[in-house]
DNA sequence: ACGATCACGCACGTC
DNA sequence: GACGTACGTGATCGTA
C-alpha cells in the first residue's frame, strides 16, 4: 500500500483507522529494513494523564515518507517502539514534541534529547500567535483540508497513528509558510532548541517542603475560621462569602453600604471597591483577609501536595504555544505564579527548596528588562542615558519628569514614577494609571503628559508603533516574531484601545521573552558543555531559577550573569541580578551590586502613601 | 426530579 | 498588557 503523498495517506487513514499497524512489543525488530530507509518520522504520543511524571503511556506512533503509520499499544510496546526510534538516531516531526522528550528523560534521566526535525504545532504557533489553542485538526483541515475526528473519540492507537501522520503530512505546507512569512530562523534557532530544554525542566521538577505546608495549612484554616465567624457577627446571620453575588446584595442592599462600580450581572466586589469602605462597616476588613488566606489555601496550600509525583517533586508543563506575545505559560501547576509581593503569600514561596543538602537554588533575573527594551526601541536618549550611567531608574525619572534635582525627590514621586515606569509597558491609560496608583484621571493623565513631554523619543515610538500595526495589521519583536491585531481596525473605540495597547505592549513583552528564551538555551548549553551538575528548574518570564550543587556556585554565577546579559546586544546594557538560597523566598544576592539591584527592581507598592 | 458536567463571570496570584 | 486557577452560578445533559 503506497500512495502519491502524505495528504491522500492520512485522508485514507482518517477512513479506515485499521491501516495503523497495531504492534506488540515483540513486534518492533521486524521494523528494521523499513525504519533503516528513514531519517525522519512523524511520532505521537498518548498518555492517560498528560501532566509529566503523572500518567503512562497508552500508545506511540510513527509514520513514514512511504504513508505507513505504525502503534505500540500500552505502555509495553509504546516504550518499547520510542527507544527503537531513539536508538536509531531518527528525528522527530511531532505535533507538540515535548512530551515524548519528556517520556525519554524520565526513563533515562541522562539520556541525550532525541532530535526534533519540526514541530507543527510550534509551527502553527508562530505563523499565528492569535490562536488560543493549536490543535492538528485545526492545522490539518486549514493546510490539507481534512477533518480529523475528535480525539476523544478515538482508541489511544488510533488517536496517536492519526496524530503522527498527521504532523508529517503537515510539515512542509508549514514550513513553506514559514519561509514565506520568514519566520525561518525564530523557528529553527529558537523554539526548536527550546523544546529539549523545557523537557528536561519539567522532567526535573522542584522539591516542596510539605511539613511546612502542612502547617501553613492548619494555620491558615484556623484564621479562616476566626475570620468567618467575625464575619457572621457583623452581619448577623451566616451566607457564602466566597459567593460575588451574595456578598454584593448584603453590603449594597442589606447594609446599604456605598456602591462602587457595577459587573456586568451585579455590582463589583472586588479588593479595590472594598478597599474604599474599610473604614465605614466592620465586616469589610474581614473578607479582605478572608479574600487574602482562602486565595491562598485553595489555590497553593491544598493544590500543591496534590500534585507533588512519586519523585516527591513537583512538575509544571510549560506551554510553548499558547500566549500571544511568545511569553511561556505553565500550568498543573502554574509556577509562575507564586506569590510573592505579601508576606503570608511569601510563606508559601519558602516552601520551594533545595531538593537536598548539597545544592541550593539560585535564581538570576533581568533587571528592569521591559524598560531597558523600551529604551531600545525608541532610541530615546534620555532613558538610554540613564541606563547607560547605571542610574537609579525611578529616581531619574521622577527628576526628569518634574524637573527636579535627583536628590531633592520624594519617596512617593519616586513611587509614583516607578508605577509609571511599569505601566509604559502596557500601553497604560490614564485610566489604568489612576487606579494602580490611587489618584484621580486627572492626575494621572498630567503625570503621563509630563512623562510624554520628558521622554519624547518614547511618546514617538508609541504613536509609530501604532500607526504601523495599523498599516501592516501586525507588530513584530526584534527576532521577527509577529502578533496581528484586527481589533485595531474595529468600529468600537473600546476595543481600538484595547488593540493599541496590545500593540504597544506585545513587541516589548514578545522581545523579552525573546531574550529569555535565548538566555535559556545558551545556559542549558552551557551547563552539559561545561559539565556543571547544576539544573534549570524554572523560567518565570524575566527569571530563571536553578537547583545547584554547592561546591558549583562560585564558578556558575559568572557563566549565568554572562550568558543571560549577552543573550542579545542592545543599545542599553541588560543587567543579571542572582541570589542564592536554600529556599525560593530567601534567597541573598551573591554581590554587592546584586543586592543594590534587588532592591530597585521591587515591583512597584499598591498605593501611595498619603 | 435529581446529580454530574459544562461554560461563564468574577476575583486574584504572578511578570 | 500577558497568563492560570478556584469558586459560585445557571444551564444543560443524562439517569431514574
Amino acid at each position: 500500500m503506497r500512495f502519491d503523498d502524505l495528504a491522500t495517506a492520512l485522508g485514507a487513514t482518517i477512513s479506515d483507522p485499521g491501516r495503523i499497524e497495531l504492534l506488540e512489543a515483540e513486534g518492533v525488530p521486524a521494523l528494521a529494513d523499513w525504519l533503516a530507509g528513514q531519517t525522519s518520522v512523524g511520532a505521537s504520543i498518548v498518555f492517560d494523564d498528560p501532566r509529566p511524571r503523572r500518567g503512562t503511556a497508552q500508545a506511540f506512533a510513527i509514520a513514514g515518507a512511504d504513508g505507513r503509520v505504525v502503534a505500540g499499544m500500552g505502555e509495553t510496546a509504546a516504550d518499547a517502539l520510542r527507544r527503537e526510534v531513539e536508538g536509531r538516531g531518527l528525528q522527530l516531526v511531532a505535533h507538540e514534541a515535548k512530551p515524548i522528550l519528556v517520556a525519554r528523560f524520565a526513563a533515562e534521566p541522562d539520556a541525550a534529547a532525541t532530535k526534533v526535525e519540526f514541530d507543527t504545532q510550534i509551527a502553527a504557533y508562530i505563523l499565528n500567535a492569535a490562536l488560543r489553542s493549536q490543535s492538528i485538526a485545526d492545522v490539518v483541515a486549514e493546510r490539507l483540508d481534512l477533518v480529523l475526528p475528535p480525539p476523544k473519540e478515538l482508541e489511544p492507537v488510533h488517536r496517536a497513528g492519526l496524530e503522527a501522520l498527521s504532523a508529517l503530512a503537515v510539515r512542509d505546507p508549514l514550513a513553506r509558510a514559514l519561509q514565506e512569512e520568514g519566520l525561518e530562523r525564530l523557528f529553527r534557532e529558537i523554539e526548536l532548541p527550546l523544546i529539549p530544554v523545557l523537557a528536561r525542566m519539567e522532567s526535573t521538577g522542584i522539591a516542596v517542603d510539605l511539613d511546612a505546608l502542612a502547617v501553613l495549612d492548619r494555620e491558615f484554616g484556623a484564621e479562616i475560621s476566626r475570620l468567618e465567624d467575625e464575619i457572621y457577627g457583623a452581619v448577623g446571620h451566616q451566607f457564602t462569602i466566597g459567593s460575588p453575588k451574595q456578598l454584593g446584595d448584603i453590603l449594597f442592599e442589606e447594609l446599604r453600604l456605598p456602591k462602587g462600580r457595577r459587573t456586568k450581572t451585579g455590582y463589583s466586589t472586588d479588593a479595590a471597591v472594598l478597599e474604599e469602605l474599610v473604614g465605614v462597616h466592620p465586616v469589610i476588613q474581614p473578607v479582605l483577609d478572608w479574600r487574602i488566606y482562602t486565595k491562598l489555601r485553595s489555590t497553593y496550600v491544598e493544590t500543591l501536595p496534590s500534585l507533588i509525583a512519586e519523585d516527591g517533586r513537583l512538575h509544571t508543563t510549560f506551554h510553548q504555544a499558547v500566549a500571544s506575545t511568545g511569553r511561556l505559560s505553565s500550568s498543573d501547576p502554574n509556577l509562575q505564579n507564586i506569590p510573592i509581593r505579601t508576606p503570608l503569600g511569601r510563606r508559601i514561596r519558602s516552601t520551594f527548596v533545595a531538593g537536598s543538602p548539597e545544592t541550593v537554588l539560585v535564581a538570576a533575573d533581568y533587571s528592569q528588562i521591559e524598560l531597558r527594551i523600551i529604551a531600545h526601541v525608541s532610541g530615546d536618549e534620555h532613558l538610554k542615558e540613564a541606563f547607560a550611567k547605571q542610574a537609579d531608574i525611578h529616581r531619574e525619572t521622577a527628576a526628569r519628569v518634574l524637573h527636579k534635582p535627583p536628590g531633592e525627590i520624594t519617596a512617593d514621586e519616586r513611587s509614583m514614577a516607578k508605577m509609571v515606569n511599569f505601566g509604559l509597558a502596557y500601553g497604560m491609560s490614564d485610566f489604568g494609571l489612576s487606579s494602580r496608583a490611587g489618584i484621580s484621571r486627572q492626575e494621572a493623565q498630567e503625570f503621563i503628559n509630563s512623562y510624554f513631554a520628558a521622554y519624547s523619543g518614547i511618546s514617538y515610538y508609541m504613536l509609530h508603533i501604532k500607526e504601523t500595526a495599523r498599516r501592516q495589521g501586525h507588530v513584530t519583536t526584534l527576532l521577527g516574531r509577529k502578533r496581528s491585531i484586527p481589533e485595531l481596525h474595529a468600529a468600537n473605540a473600546a476595543l481600538r484601545g484595547a488593540g493599541e495597547r496590545m500593540a504597544i505592549n506585545m513587541p516589548i513583552q514578545g522581545t523579552a521573552a525573546d531574550i529569555q528564551k535565548i538566555a535559556m538555551i545558551r545556559v542549558a548549553d552551557r551547563l552539559a558543555a561545561d559539565g556543571f551538575g547544576a539544573r534549570l528548574l524554572l523560567s518565570v518570564h524575566d527569571e530563571l531559577l536553578l537547583e545547584v550543587p554547592r561546591e558549583e556556585v562560585d564558578r556558575l554565577i559568572p557563566v549565568l550573569r554572562e550568558t543571560m546579559e549577552g543573550a542579545l546586544p542592545l543599545d542599553v546594557p541588560l543587567t543579571v541580578d542572582v541570589k542564592a538560597g536554600t529556599d525560593w523566598e530567601s534567597m541573598t544576592p551573591v554581590s554587592r551590586r546584586d543586592a543594590i539591584l534587588a532592591e530597585a527592581d521591587e515591583a512597584p507598592v499598591d498605593a501611595l502613601a498619603g
